[in-house]
DNA sequence: GCCGTTTTCGGCCCGACTGTTTTCAGTCG
């Protein structure tokens, strides 16, 4: 068998998750959560624990916290025969598609081994049919409502399969902010969850609020327009449904412990049970109602005073996840990440050219008032090249013509007292065998060169890694375009060595991008965070194709937040004297 | 099942709501 070319850790913490499960619903105590923890530690671990293994045997896997005796025996069970007997008999004594069923909302474990005991339910399909049919309302537990919530569940799986971009969710939760603050009732308002953490996709859209009318802000927000259905209103705690599909809850609290409240449903949940731990090891309780030493509350208002509590600095809500920010608050080592005012120019804008070229929907003139409108120094026109026939990209003739008109907008800019400067640039396509679609001595008259893949993304994991590689070395090339090529919702990226490109950046002074654009965020967090171990700089482009989406720089910002960026590792923070002496 | 300057046993994050019950289990965040 031959498990060396893929990363088990994924398989095997699905498999951890899934006893976990299993257990749970055996009414098990405490072994859920260890298996839960060992799924969690696997998930994000980046070492493959195949190499682990090999490299250290069963000493290595006892090594990675949460995994103990039993566990790494299992993970070495795993990779010596493709299978776990333990779980192979979980499933075999239940056999239920956990996987398909804990999808939907108000099901869990135990609630699921009930239907599969009184109605032989295994998978999403019988469920529909048992729901529909009205078997599930009479068993012992359950009742009407939740049949009803069981189909609509299904059909909300079916219509956005659960999770939706950050980039399309953001701005209307922030109108709707914006709306509840304008309220005379409310005191104050703010976004909880992982919209406040600016996870790449949403779930759902927590608000949480601090007044003296709960009643009234109910009302209000239970009669927004475009509410689907209202989950639950209660006295200080609603849940309604949005046409969009996807969920907004909200919660009002006493301002005395609005903090504690913030800090709670900010999360990750994983960052509050570590947080919690600490809590109790310094002699503390921490809930939502505050931070508590012998039944007395001693913080709560702010969320910046707990941490201070106990002893930390303040980890702002993109660090939250708990891989690393914890343990970095407590010795006051957390990185000083890039704030959302300091970047100085965007260099991956397309535009309209000669009526058609280039994919874009703005001249050049339009981008630059865009970016004079963002306060920026400098913008980069990155033409699409002439590979790219569907972008209708520009040839080394086109691109010269391009040029001359830049030079006549800057000099009417300038003349008009703008500071902006319109930087020339192309995004060239990089071939299959790594060189670029546009010839060197055009190249080099440029202000700057982007390569991206645009071509054959299924490509072996060695031949793609050698292809970056190869263009990187062009000594005219200064940024790869979007590194992996994931599509988020849509397709995986293509297959590359990323530490090996990284590597590569580094020796041959290539920045790496990190595109903002909502459904790519690539470089992600993970892969942002090992570019600056490794001392690669980055650039935060938006790829726009409107002057709008020139807005969704702030996406970027907070992608590279959440991969511990600081305002050195970006070298669009930099003035435009900084940035083209730094451009090769 | 994991973990350990309370370390090889005895702990494991905490609270609210929903839908179901008739005092509470299950689920969620």
């Amino acid at each position: 068998m031959n498990l060396g070319e893929i990363m088990i850790n994924q398989e095997l913490s699905k498999i951890f998750y899934q006893i976990a499960e299993f257990l749970e619903m055996e009414g098990v105590a405490f072994k859920p959560q260890a298996y839960q923890k060992a799924g969690l530690v696997l998930e994000t671990l980046e070492e493959d624990v195949f190499d682990i293994y090999n490299q250290k045997g069963k000493k290595g896997l006892l090594e990675i916290p949460g995994i103990g005796e039993s566990i790494a025996d299992k993970i070495e069970e795993y990779i010596k025969k493709g299978k776990i007997e333990y779980y192979e008999k979980l499933k075999k004594r239940t056999p239920v598609r956990l996987d398909e069923l804990m999808g939907i909302e108000g099901l869990g474990p135990k609630k699921i081994k009930v239907l599969y005991q009184k109605l032989g339910i295994k998978n999403l399909k019988e469920l529909e049919k048992a729901a529909k049919e009205h078997k599930i309302a009479p068993l012992f537990g359950f009742g009407p409502k939740t049949e009803r919530n069981i189909l609509e569940g299904i059909q909300f799986l079916r219509k956005s399969k659960g999770r939706f971009l950050l980039g399309e969710i953001l701005p209307f939760a922030k109108e709707i902010e914006k709306k509840l603050k304008k309220m005379k009732e409310v005191e104050k308002v703010s976004l909880a969850g992982s919209i406040r953490r600016r996870k790449e996709t949403i779930g759902d859209v927590d608000f949480l609020v601090v007044s003296n009318q709960p009643q009234k802000v109910m009302d209000f927000f239970c009669s927004l327009k475009g509410i689907e259905k209202i989950w639950g209103k209660g006295k200080t705690k609603s849940s309604v449904r949005m046409r969009q599909g996807f969920d907004m809850d909200i919660r009002v609290v006493p301002a005395r412990c609005y903090g504690a409240a913030l800090q709670y449903f900010t999360g990750s949940k994983e960052h509050n049970i570590a947080l919690r731990k600490i809590a109790i090891e310094k002699g503390y309780k921490l809930s939502e109602y505050g931070l508590f030493k012998g039944g007395k509350m001693v913080a709560g208002k702010e969320e910046e005073e707990i941490y201070r509590f106990l002893g930390m600095e303040y980890p702002v809500p993109e660090l939250r996840t708990d891989s690393g920010e914890i343990e970095a608050a407590l010795s006051h080592k957390l990185p000083k990440v890039i704030e959302y005012d300091e970047i100085k120019g965007d260099l991956h804008c397309h535009i309209k050219w000669a009526g058609k070229f280039d994919g874009g929907a703005n001249t050049i003139e339009e981008m630059a008032e865009m970016a004079i409108e963002m306060g920026y120094e400098y913008i980069g026109i990155a033409s699409h090249t002439k590979f790219l026939k569907i972008e209708h990209g520009l040839n080394e003739q086109q691109l010269k013509e391009r040029d001359k008109e830049i030079d006549k907008i800057n000099q009417k800019l300038k003349k008009r007292g703008e500071k902006i400067k319109i930087l020339k640039g192309c995004e060239a396509n990089i071939l299959n065998n790594g060189s670029v679609d546009i010839k060197d001595d055009c190249l080099r008259k440029l202000d700057f060169v982007i390569a991206g893949i645009h071509s054959n993304f299924k490509m072996s994991k060695k031949r793609m890694t050698e292809r970056i590689i190869r263009a990187m070395k062009n000594p005219n090339i200064d940024i790869i375009s979007h590194p992996t090529g994931r599509l988020i919702k849509k397709r995986e990226g293509y297959e590359v060595d990323i530490e090996k490109i990284m590597k590569a950046a580094r020796e041959t002074k290539t920045i790496l991008e990190i595109n903002a654009y909502p459904e790519r965020l690539d470089l992600n967090d993970t892969n942002i965070r090992l570019a600056k171990e490794i001392g690669v700089k980055m650039v935060i482009n938006t790829d726009a194709h409107h002057k709008d989406q020139m807005k969704f720089i702030e996406f970027g910002i907070a992608q590279a937040r959440r991969g511990w960026a600081e305002k050195s590792d970006i070298i669009n923070t930099r003035s435009l004297a900084e940035l083209i002496k730094y451009l090769k």
